[in-house]
DNA sequence: AATGACTGTTTACATTTGTAGACAATGAAA
DNA sequence: TTTCATTGTCTACAAATGTAAACAGTCATT
């Protein structure tokens, strides 16, 4: 079972999914695009992260470098598959008639999954 | 902005949008197919959710019947969408194609999926 | 009228989350 | 070697969440 990762938690995450190793500095500078932390803040959420076990660390002197050990591609897996039971009773297809009808599909977003789906056929 | 809904106030809600309006009892008989949880808990739950406007309450003598304020589907919509913008930039074609490469996807549920489409396009 | 069953209200309490400040170690610079 | 900057660790603290117990009002029953 991948441990929780709250919302902020993944904020950071993202940034280690995009590059890594990187000190704690390096994705502060980074999450700070995104959202008005401290260093202080992103410091503790690398802790809680590295002792969830969901980021590990590698000393590099006087500093610790922090990389992901948890897939991107697992981590969405796990939550999407979440999301998809708990909301639409684990089926993908009433969730993309919800997308549908809240007019979240565009004309080109209809084509293109329409050709992503042709490609899984094969 | 509708309120936000907390995961186990959202099990409260799916027995409510099922059937409404119920007192206190009628939801924890409910709710306890699902969850494990006392009448207390789910009178807690009811309360809080009525604090924040998401189920109105109709005294009926002594007791409460509670209905949902909000309709599921519009909560649909929110948590999707939100859920689409956070983990998949807002684009709901990646997110179909990730569920496809979990193995989410039978071939049946491409099926429908397809024809969902052609109907949307009409 | 006294008692018990039901129901809402108040209070509680541990955990998780968001958001840091304070402190300590340590390496770099003067 | 004294000092400053960098970096991790410890502590903090309020709000949200999960999970209820305790209490109080009241209708039904004895």
């Amino acid at each position: 079972m991948t441990e929780r990762i709250s919302d902020a938690e993944h904020a950071v995450m993202e940034v280690l999914w995009q590059r890594a190793p990187m000190t704690a500095t390096e994705v502060a500078d980074q999450v700070v695009h995104h959202k008005d932390w401290s260093l202080q803040t992103v410091k503790t959420l690398l802790s809680r992260l590295a002792a969830k076990a969901v980021v590990g660390t590698e000393r590099d002197g006087r500093r610790f470098l922090y990389s992901p050990l948890v897939e991107r591609d697992d981590y969405l897996t796990g939550v999407s598959r979440n999301f998809v039971d708990r909301l639409f009773g684990g089926k993908v297809t009433p969730l993309v008639a919800h997308l549908a009808e809240a007019d979240k599909l565009s004309a080109d977003d209809i084509r293109e999954i329409e050709e992503l789906l042709r490609e899984l056929k094969k």
